[in-house]
DNA sequence: GTGTTAAGTGAACATATGTACACTATAATG
DNA sequence: CATTATAGTGTACATATGTTCACTTAACAC
């Protein structure tokens, strides 16, 4: 017989519970310093507090499992987006607000982006190109965002697409540099006015690209 | 008694041969698909032919490895770079100039890039703090060379660094795609002239960045 | 030559890993 | 209530790991 109606479900949903701790003990172990493929299987049963058999009830390994944390954690950053989308900053200053809050939402999140950057280039080859497409779809929303801000005629897709590239990629690496290296607040207001600083500076070359034909 | 003067070496340098094997054999490993932190001693010496005792005589444990890794891909790499220095490009076309000989660099050097750029996130602490002190010293490097080229007094020391930053994130990332995504050709052009794009823009911006006090 | 020292071997160990299988408990469904 | 599918347990096994120790080998210094 074949279900076709929804799964069973405990009521105090322990299931769920249970798949979220299994992320949950991931992020954990790789906040310990240690890149995805490191982390054994055994490990992360051990860290949630259950049998390494039971593992299998909700993963057929750990390469699934990471990839469904690659797409949580895109959701849910690709959903922060989208809010701050929703009202954009009236501010003259919109480089200073952005960064800052951007900054704040990494620092209130900083497992699954730690994870992110550390899947990027650590592990499995499926995990790297789930993150790489997920990081081009960031690369096209921003860039039809500032598609509405430049002079939409003399800029061309591709420019666009290698301008939103370039600034993901200085946030990116500003992130990187906030997660990893040293969280003491003193750097962290440090890197927020870098990546102003760097947002800004392009934004200036942005300003202008198109000066000289 | 101490020895003071050279250390004993066999007619054939066959010590120094199986050293140098044990970092190609780390470096072949991590080009397929492999984080430093998820390749195991036994690994190492297997891919190198040896008994994994035999490891222990060149180094402590596999931290130990890849922290002179790190050092040694970086002397290689800021010994490059000294080179491309000491005859600077004549040409009016300095970015297009210096990304393609950077490029052909990394092409040519994939493995100690790859490593590099998988240890800067994926590893041990200690690796990390020695990556990132080495590329501070890039950093360094190429800001002293941009205070050449641009007006010296309207540049501080940290603009100058926050400049070299962003240029040096910039071609980071592009190595990064140029490596661990996808080694056909096509690809390897447009990320050529992408970095060429971005780098200029940046260059734009940075002329710019001193017109209105 | 003889002795010394560095490099490599082979076997052994305690421990960790992925996965399989039979099992128990429990929540939802009929 | 009886059935049934799901989540989790316990055990087991073959395999892999880091590290140790006593050993062989071979190059160099004298």
């Amino acid at each position: 017989m074949i279900h076709s109606g929804k799964k069973h479900r405990r009521k105090d949903n322990k299931p769920i519970d249970t798949r979220q701790a299994l992320f949950d003990a991931v992020l954990e172990l790789m906040s310990r310093d240690k890149s995805f493929d490191a982390i054994s299987l055994r490990e992360v049963t051990r860290e949630v507090g259950i049998n390494p058999s039971a593992f299998y009830r909700h993963f057929p390994d750990m390469n699934s499992l990471g990839l469904e944390l690659v797409n949580l954690s895109f959701k849910t950053l690709r959903q922060h987006l989208k809010d701050v989308r929703a009202n954009p900053v009236q501010d003259a200053n919109v480089v200073r607000e952005s960064v800052e809050t951007f900054v704040s939402y990494v620092l209130a999140h900083p497992r699954q982006f730690q994870f992110i950057i550390r899947a990027q280039v650590g592990g499995a080859a499926s995990i790297r190109a789930e993150i790489e497409s997920e990081h081009r779809l960031l690369v096209s929303e921003l860039s039809t965002d500032l598609a509405r801000r430049f002079d939409a005629a003399s800029w061309s897709t591709e420019e666009l697409q290698m301008l939103a590239d370039l600034m993901i990629g200085a946030m990116t690496r500003i992130v990187e540099q906030l997660l990893i290296e040293n969280r003491h607040s003193a750097s962290q207001a440090a890197l927020t006015e870098l990546a102003e600083k760097q947002l800004q500076l392009i934004l200036l070359g942005a300003m202008h690209w198109h000066d000289q034909p």
